[in-house]
DNA sequence: CCGATATCAGTGTTACTGACATTG
DNA sequence: CCAATGTCAGTACCACTGATATCG
């Protein structure tokens, strides 16, 4: 038995979903950055570079719409990818208010690289699940989430 | 068919569990803030006085291995705690390195009007699911949860 | 001497807010 | 005039690190 387990939390925070996700999020985060090593590796460019390739060239105001990412961080990310040279930044000439972000190869390259690395750290931090749960677990976090961001 | 819907967020991120779970997180942390309204209402304060509500009074380490925050951070929100007089620090006579704490008869009614406020958050935060798919929710985060915390 | 405790100071990430100039 | 865009400065929360003094 685990009754005099002095890590236990209590009871009424293993009932509240929102403290349960939260503290994965903490571990989650964690394992990802460990994933990533110290070197650079911003989350955020896994997301951007993502975005990129599927939708193709967007300004940085639709890639933060479709990641979720704050317009003042899209900023900083962009900076670090076009430093990288996995992104180039140019004026929209239909629109001179918009800047074109485009994917290049090495930032193709670089895009599955990170989700290779990415695939490990989702492996561990689901570890205790078979994969029949991991795709509940997804598939529901994917409903909670699409309710939030469509408001 | 949402096909053309800008807010669309990439296919692999919605395929990988850590970003569902850091996103969800983050409109989990704002549902609880807003239900706390800006006065003072650390997320804190409601796992610290559970916690010692269901295991009695307990030093500020306990607490924090308990209850997953830092020591560093415990302090603080155990000052806030004694301040509004939900708690009750106190020298440990047996191990005078320790302080217990204990909660006080406003802490509890703290507790409940906290658990109460929180229990409109959970449900706004999964309003999307069935009362079937919450508790599968709860019960696969729990687990991955309870993995990490034992390593 | 080692380990645990409480405290404090400081850092890094990230969400958010507000301001601003430019453009549609 | 209003809305959107890109940029920047600043704030808040919180995880984490390290230092320190005290005590078992």
């Amino acid at each position: 038995m685990t009754a005099t387990d002095v890590t236990r939390p209590p009871a009424r925070l293993c009932a509240t979903p929102s403290w349960l996700i939260t503290q994965t999020a903490t571990h989650a985060a964690r394992l990802v950055s460990e994933a990533f090593g110290t070197v650079g590796g911003r989350r955020y460019h896994y997301a951007l570079l993502a975005a990129l390739e599927e939708f193709g060239p967007a300004s940085q105001a639709e890639l933060g719409r479709r990641c979720s990412i704050d317009r003042s961080y899209v900023v900083e990310a962009v900076n670090e990818l076009t430093d990288k040279g996995f992104a180039v930044r140019a004026p929209d000439p239909a629109d001179r208010r918009r800047n074109i972000i485009t994917i290049t190869p090495a930032g193709e390259r670089e895009l599955e690289r990170i989700a290779a690395t990415l695939d490990v750290a989702q492996d561990k931090l689901l570890a205790p699940l078979s994969s029949g749960e991991r795709k509940q677990l997804t598939q529901l976090m994917a409903r909670v989430l699409d309710h939030h961001t469509h408001r």
